[in-house]
DNA sequence: AAGCGAACCTGGCTGC
DNA sequence: TGCAGCCAGGTTCGCT
């Protein structure tokens, strides 16, 4: 999302802004359309999963997305670059809740049926201390995750691996896909305690090893592949992302597994109210 | 302290 | 056709 909404918003001056309601997850912060007009936004980032458009008033931009926040650009009344997909989108303008027009003539639309995203607007100097932002853990594809880190976090730790991946507060950006999808190619049960692939002396094991290495390809695949996309929730550029046509046992419930040494079928369990989806046979 | 379930909100799908 | 019930990508809160 983040690469799509740079080359229209990075160093691009914002025209207006408008809030078409009071609040999404969170309220917007006081005065939040006037305090953007007319700021340039100086880089368009990303830190886990908020995207940080850093202002050149010192304030940063921080937007979430929740469950189903989605973009859409438009330029001069048409969505451009539609993918090959783009004629499978269906907005609803209904939960079309914040708009920006940005110089270059981009309307960049925000829109989120189930309203779990938010937006705010943070000193640059704050973010490490903010509330939202301070105890986010470190990031999967950057040099900070390693094996002996993975170790760290999980090491004496009983919760089952999959709640232990999806802890924004130890590795930060795995949602419930990617951590169903970083487990199967591991090989590893996500009812598995995560303690259990650390050593005693808090040494990381080879399955240790075998998961810090599937966590960063599963990402990088993704990120290629532009992005998970389920239904109706689109990219930046109002194409749809082709990760989902690649999910190996994510919402594939009865499907075969997908490891072709393996006999065994995918199934869905409900781990801390979320599903999980996984071979019980090829993961141990 | 850690870990779990509920809550937030809306809409789509399934089954009766 | 109508409707109840269940499910959904994330995160926080409060109760064991």
């Amino acid at each position: 999302m983040r690469r799509g909404l740079q080359p229209v918003m990075e160093g691009r001056r914002i025209l207006s802004a408008t809030a078409n309601r009071a609040d999404l997850r969170f309220p917007f912060p006081e005065r939040f359309a006037v305090r953007l007009a007319g700021r340039t936004i100086i880089s368009m980032g990303r830190r886990a999963k908020y995207l940080m458009a850093d202002l050149d008033d010192g304030e940063v931009l921080v937007m979430h997305l929740g469950m189903t926040g989605r973009f859409l650009i438009e330029q001069s009344g048409a969505i451009q670059a539609p993918g090959e997909f783009a004629q499978t989108i269906h907005r609803l303008p209904l939960h079309d809740h914040v708009v920006f027009e940005m110089e270059g003539g981009a309307r960049i639309t925000y829109n989120d049926v189930r309203r779990f995203g938010f937006m705010d607007l943070i000193p640059r100097t704050a973010i490490a201390t903010h509330p939202l932002t301070k105890d986010i853990g470190i990031e999967p594809l950057g040099n900070e995750l390693t094996p002996e880190r993975l170790a760290a976090f999980f090491s004496g730790k009983a919760a089952p691996l999959k709640a232990a991946l999806l802890d924004q507060r130890q590795i930060a950006g795995l949602g419930n896909i990617y951590v169903c999808e970083a487990l199967f190619r591991a090989g590893l049960s996500p009812r598995r305690a995560a303690g259990s692939i650390i050593r005693k002396d808090g040494a990381p094991t080879a399955r240790a090893r075998k998961l810090t290495d599937e966590i960063r390809l599963v990402l990088q695949e993704a990120i290629e592949a532009g992005g998970s996309t389920l239904r109706d929730f689109a990219h930046a550029d109002g194409s749809l992302g082709y990760f989902q046509h690649r999910f190996k046992v994510y919402d594939r419930e009865g499907d075969p597994c997908p490891n072709p040494s393996c006999a065994g079928v995918v199934e869905r369990i409900v781990q801390s109210g979320r599903s999980t989806f996984f071979c019980a046979t090829c993961q141990r």
